[in-house]
Order: C-alpha cells, then sequence, then structure tokens
DNA sequence: GTGAAAGCGCTAACAG
DNA sequence: CTGTTAGCGCTTTCAC
C-alpha cells in the first residue's frame, strides 16, 4: 500500500505537489498534474483518510443517527441520505438506536463525539438541549428531519396540516362519521408527530361542524397488525360504525384495509380509508394516502448540510425547512354507501 | 475540545500515561488510573479516532456493503451486525449498492480502499477476484454473508436445504401439485439464490417421485406484487391449478395468499403457501414458512470478524459457516381438500 | 511504573 | 507553479 512519497518520487516532484494535484486545492501545472494522477493510478495510491482527516480537521464522513432501521419509511430517508452523501464524496456511519436508551447514550457518549464525523444528521429525534449543545460546541453542524429541534436546522412536514388534508379529503367526499388510528404515547419520542396528526384530524373536524367523538379514535404503534386490530375495533361496532378510517401511517391503513376485508366490509364502498406515507404498498393496495416522499427528505438534509459545511457559510442557527407533501388519490376512499 | 495534553497535564503525567491508562495497554499503577480517568471525565476528554487510526494502524470501524436497505430481509441483517459491532466499540460504515453498478465501482474504488475501515461485511454481493484480492492485499478480513466466495469466510445457508424442506412439508401433506414463485434471473446477483432454491424444490419434487411441472414455476421479483401477479398467474389457470405454493420469499407468499383470496380462495383449505425467511408480518398472516433469522446472521457475521481481527488469528482463508433455518408451522398450510 | 521522543501519512502555510 | 517545513493528536518503543 504506496503512500504519498512513493507517488511523488514516481512523478518526480514533492508530496506537497501531489497532494495538490490530487486534492485540487491550489495551482499545479496541467503537465504535473497530468504526471501525478498517472503515477497514483499506476501505484493504485488511495489517500489515507486518517492521516487526511487528521491534517485538515475534515472527516469526509457524516453520521446518521435513525430511530429503527426496519420501518419503510426511515429506510426509504436513509436510503436517500446514503446517495446523496455518496455523491459527495462522503461516507455515511449508521447509529442505529432501536436498541434502546443504553445504546443512545453510548452513540452519544463514545461514537458520535470521537471527532469522526463532520456533522450529524438526526432522524425524527428528539436530541436533548445537552446533546444539541455538545455536537455544537465541537463546531458540528447538525440537521434534524422531522420536527423543530431548538438551535438546530431542520427539516419536517407540518403533520397539522397533512393530517387535516386527510381528514377534509374524506369530508368533502361527504363522510362524516371519519375514525382515526393515531399513535400511542409510547411513540411520541418523534416529536408528538401522533398528536400533531390528531390534532389536525380535529381541526378538519371542527372545521366543518362534525362533532368529535372519542369513541372514533383508537392508538396503535404504527405497524400493519396495530392497525389491523385497532380497525377491527372500530369496524366491529355494531352501533356506529364509521364510514371512514384516517390511519396515521400507511402501514396502519393496510391493517384497516385487511381488517375490513376480514370482517366481510368491502372497501372503499363500506368504508374509506386513507393513509400517511405512500408507502411502497400503498399503490399494490389501492390506498388513497399522503405522500410523504422520504428519500427526498434525506437528500434534502444532506444538501442543507452540504450548504452548511461551505467554509462560507454563516451560520444561520436554527430554522425550519417545511418539507413537501402531497395527496394522492386512488381506489381505497369513495363516497359514503348513502350519502 | 480537549486533547490528549490538557488530560495529561490536569493529571499530573506525561500523554504517554494517559494513552497508556485511558487504552488499557501497558501497565499504570492504580492510583494514577485514577486520576487519569477523572482528568478525562472532568474535561470530558474523548480521544481523536483519526490520531488514534493513524498512530495504530487501526479504525476501529467496518464497511458494511449491502444491496438494498428497504427489503425487510436486508434491514435486519444490517441491524443484527449494527448492534454486535456497536458492542464492540466498533462504527460500521454503510454502503448501500440500489443505486447501480456505478455506485459499486465508486464505492470499491474510492471509499472502501480509503482505508477507513477494518474489515468489510459484504452482504448478498458477489464480490468479483479483483475486489476481493485488493481487500485481501491490504490485510482486510472479509465475511460474505450469503453465499460462497472463493477466499473469503462466509456465512450462508444451504439454499437447496430449505427449498426442499418446504418442499416436503407441503409433500408431506399429501400435496402433489406444488407450485413454485421463484426469482427471475434478474435477481441472480445473490448467489444464485433463486436457482438453488428452485433446485431444492425440483429435487424434493423427484425424490417423491412427482413429475416436475414447468407450468407450475413462475418467476417473480420477490416483492408482495411480484408474488401476487404470479400467484393469480397460478391459481387462476382453470385446468391445473396447484393445491399449494411454496413461494421463494415470504413476501412474495404473502402476496400469493392475497392473491388466493381475491380469487376467492381460503387459505389454507382450498390452496397452502409457505414461504421462506420468517417475514415480521408471516405471524400475522399465519403464514408458514422456514425461517432465517437474519439478525442473527448479521450478528454471527460480527462475530467472526471479530476473531479475524484478532492480531492472534491464524489466518485461515476461506471457509464457510452454515446458517440455521428452521420450519415454523403456522395456519397456511394444511392437507389437500381431497387428499 | 512512567517519561521522552520519534513517528503514523498527509496538508497548509511560507518561501521562492 | 512548486518545494520545505511544521505540525494534526495520538501511540509506542526505548530508556530510566
Amino acid at each position: 500500500m504506496p503512500g504519498i512519497n512513493e507517488v511523488a518520487q514516481l512523478a518526480g516532484v514533492s508530496t506537497a505537489t501531489v497532494s495538490r494535484a490530487l486534492s485540487g486545492n491550489g495551482h499545479v501545472s496541467e503537465a504535473t498534474r497530468r504526471r501525478v494522477h498517472a503515477a497514483a493510478l499506476e501505484l493504485e495510491y488511495v489517500v489515507s483518510s486518517n492521516a487526511s482527516s487528521l491534517a485538515t480537521g475534515r472527516t469526509k464522513n457524516v453520521g446518521v443517527v435513525i430511530p429503527f432501521l426496519n420501518r419503510w419509511f426511515y429506510g426509504a430517508v436513509l436510503e436517500g441520505a446514503e446517495q446523496a452523501l455518496l455523491s459527495h464524496g462522503y461516507d455515511l456511519t449508521l447509529y442505529n438506536l432501536s436498541g434502546g436508551n443504553d445504546e443512545r447514550r453510548t452513540v452519544f457518549e463514545h461514537f458520535l463525539l470521537r471527532k469522526r464525523v463532520d456533522a450529524v444528521i438526526a432522524i425524527s429525534l428528539e436530541l436533548t438541549p445537552n446533546e444539541v449543545s455538545r455536537l455544537l460546541d465541537m463546531n458540528k453542524p447538525i440537521v434534524g428531519v422531522g420536527g423543530p429541534l431548538p438551535g438546530v436546522r431542520t427539516l419536517s412536514v407540518d403533520d397539522v396540516a397533512i393530517a387535516r388534508l386527510a381528514t377534509e379529503h374524506l369530508l368533502a367526499l361527504g363522510h362524516r362519521a371519519i375514525a382515526h388510528i393515531g399513535g400511542n404515547p409510547d411513540y411520541e419520542l418523534d416529536f408528538h408527530l401522533p398528536t400533531n396528526r390528531r390534532y389536525g384530524y380535529e381541526a378538519a373536524l371542527e372545521e366543518a361542524g362534525v362533532a368529535i367523538d372519542p369513541t372514533l379514535f383508537h392508538a396503535a404503534d404504527f405497524t400493519l397488525q396495530g392497525g389491523h386490530a385497532a380497525a377491527k375495533q372500530l369496524l366491529g361496532n355494531p352501533r356506529k360504525r364509521p364510514t371512514a378510517i384516517f390511519a396515521a401511517s400507511d402501514e396502519m391503513a393496510i391493517g384497516a384495509i385487511l381488517a375490513a376485508r376480514d370482517l366481510g366490509l368491502h372497501v372503499p364502498d363500506d368504508v374509506s380509508v386513507i393513509g400517511i406515507d405512500d408507502h411502497e404498498l400503498a399503490e399494490f393496495f389501492g390506498l388513497t394516502t399522503i405522500a410523504q416522499f422520504p428519500a427526498l427528505q434525506g437528500r434534502m438534509a444532506v444538501d442543507i448540510l452540504m450548504e452548511q459545511l461551505q467554509p462560507t457559510h454563516t451560520a444561520d442557527a436554527s430554522s425550519n425547512t417545511p418539507l413537501p407533501f402531497e395527496l394522492i388519490v386512488r381506489s381505497s376512499t369513495t363516497r359514503p354507501a348513502q350519502a
């Protein structure tokens, strides 16, 4: 494994010139540039990122902290971020927090702070003020995806607006008995996402003059199974079966569709179902949903990070960039039977 | 951000002693050890992994290369590997190859070789001899998960045996018209996994004296949608509808179950379905399957890597460790209607 | 048991 | 445009 010295020798220049020629920093004559490149190629030379990082203070590596790996939404965000990072010449080191709180502390105490990353992307994670300030003290930009974080550049969808839009879609079709499958408090780690979605749902209802019926709300855990169980309860109720269900995630919505089928109900004729996410299976199930474009979210997070990593960048402290969302109407929603 | 010097000063010792006390290499008196630790704690000192790596040649970081992020199986392997790595004090740098061949070259040429990782775990990836030898030349252990790789320590399930077991389960129940939904050639990147599974299926059939009917085979892409489409074809055939379907993945098997329902067929009375994986949704759908324990696979890969990273380790070149699998019988399989 | 000092491989002034 | 020369922050002989 040849070092910069070998390349310098072979090219007949100094190591400084090799460094300049290869990194593009500082001027080098075209002729020597070519000679250096040729030499590097011949020796199969690759820089030692450690030595380089030590000298420059930059690692070309960003840490991504994520609460789950095996949920579609998070996987997609990660995928988007990974691709964008790669295209900028950055590596991504992954910290998955699904192991619990201990793991979380370990990650922050021993890993992120090892000066191994230039920046961190926190996905759906409500960093503590202490975690934020430690990172910021070390001059490491942070961008948060999924919610506001004091002192941090963030990207987030307006969950209230999303839920409102979904509910309004149902209202506009003529539904009045609209149930909502939301999150349970255990899921609140994500910036009160379930709570915000419930607000949006209630706000839309109120605005339309529809009374909010608390028995039409069921909590679940954002999984297909959870949505299935909740929908069974809702749809099995003999006295007031809702004509429509708004689930706070597509996975739960799909669960609801399956629950309806299990009960012999037809979607959308007997019950309309709408979700949030535009999950990869949404199309297959004909699910009407509010798309959230997670891969784009990952890419946008990287773009913002790259900006902040520019030396010319003036620290613009915290600010939130809204994320796009869009109603996608498929075949799981229609007018209520006797509207 | 304090350096080792500050700690040394505060503790009243040399930097060498701090290094020894903190890393545990070399003897330090209990008293000074404590003083150093206290000083480090007070200053919130954390080593610079770059400086440390540069000095030792070890990065405490491993690269994981994976073909997909958003397939349950791969996410689970990754999750297992991440946890195991973390517990060994290693970081994980992620390289997702779903971007195509260009990305693949980029990853190998510019990233893995930057001396940034101590080793690499390749998941379901058939590294080229060239890729393997470059890595090995740099003295970077590799462990492959998912198939044999010349010159590399690998872990893999016996796909032929798995498929055979699945098929035998169906045969033992009395089925004779057993269809198989396998992969299409495009999916062959994974060590001919679909082909091996098909072999196992055919072998079991032959052994039981059942003629192989090529019309009972359908290729799909390992997704739920793909399985659904293939099953529709199979089950819609008016002349020889199979009494059982063996799908090469749970996602396809679930698609098959849904296809059966769409056609008004009952699972398992009208048609039995078995898959492979023990996907997180398998239980929900009552799917009989062959479990593959992907998280365990990730953990085992890390264990083997840790062994190879031991300085005392004697290079044992290539060898393959078989991975466990297990038949899990649920409610999607039963005896054929008129057995 | 502890300190001094020589690097690890590269980059970034500073000269020229 | 290019070479010289300090380090970057730690680890590790080699002495004491």
